[in-house]
DNA sequence: TGTTCATATCAATATTTTTTGATTTGAGGT
DNA sequence: ACCTCAAATCAAAAAATATTGATATGAACA
């Protein structure tokens, strides 16, 4: 099983707005990183920042061509994160030990 | 349409080691605080600032009885962050719209 | 009312994350 | 080899988040 660290890593890309704005842009396409640095409040460094904290979630790849890097959302990306999100949160109903005072 | 500040909240529940620890112990069942707090290297105040991240995430619910309040996750919480999760990482299929460099 | 116990809140500090500007790397083109 | 441009990396500063210890709240009960 991963570590918290490693399950942390996919929703910590999820809760910055700024990564939020980025994915919104992939929603409708791939982009480069020029273009999506564009209508963003960011410096270049500031986007690259973000672009390897997305990729390193798995929820965004990269594919290179020449000097650019194409940006799209993953799509194996996004079904281990739900798989991930309903693990974490799902009752395990083979372990349920409600603690003394909570069985009334 | 919430905000990203507002979408990023459910998600922040969930990138903190310490709050996938108590989500993972909440899997078992409900639990009141002070039982939550035992295998934690946390001490009170730090459990409820937890707590309470987790609660307004809708992920956790929370339920007083005297003194105690006990605490479960929240199946309405887990379904509406799954949407929400696939609602951010989901291509838009009408509004395709590649950047010019990424139609080769 | 006064006491106890569980939890919340507050203010200060510590830690982590993000931003910035400067520099570096690396792919093409001349 | 040199130049240009896109992107990554680095170190320092700024901003956000987490932790701590002290104090406050609020429920139960004598």
């Amino acid at each position: 099983m991963e570590t918290y660290q490693e399950s942390a890593k996919v929703f910590k890309a999820l809760c910055d707005p700024k990564r939020l704005a980025i994915l919104k842009q992939l929603r409708s396409g791939e982009k480069c990183a020029c273009v999506l640095l564009e209508p963003m409040d960011l410096t270049q460094s500031g986007l690259s920042y973000h672009m390897k904290i997305l990729c390193d979630s798995g929820l965004v790849e990269g594919r290179q061509e020449g000097k650019w890097i194409h940006y799209r959302l993953s799509e194996a990306g996004r079904n281990k994160a739900v798989k991930l999100l309903l693990a974490l949160t799902t009752p395990d109903i083979v372990s349920q030990n409600n603690c003394s005072s909570c069985d009334k």
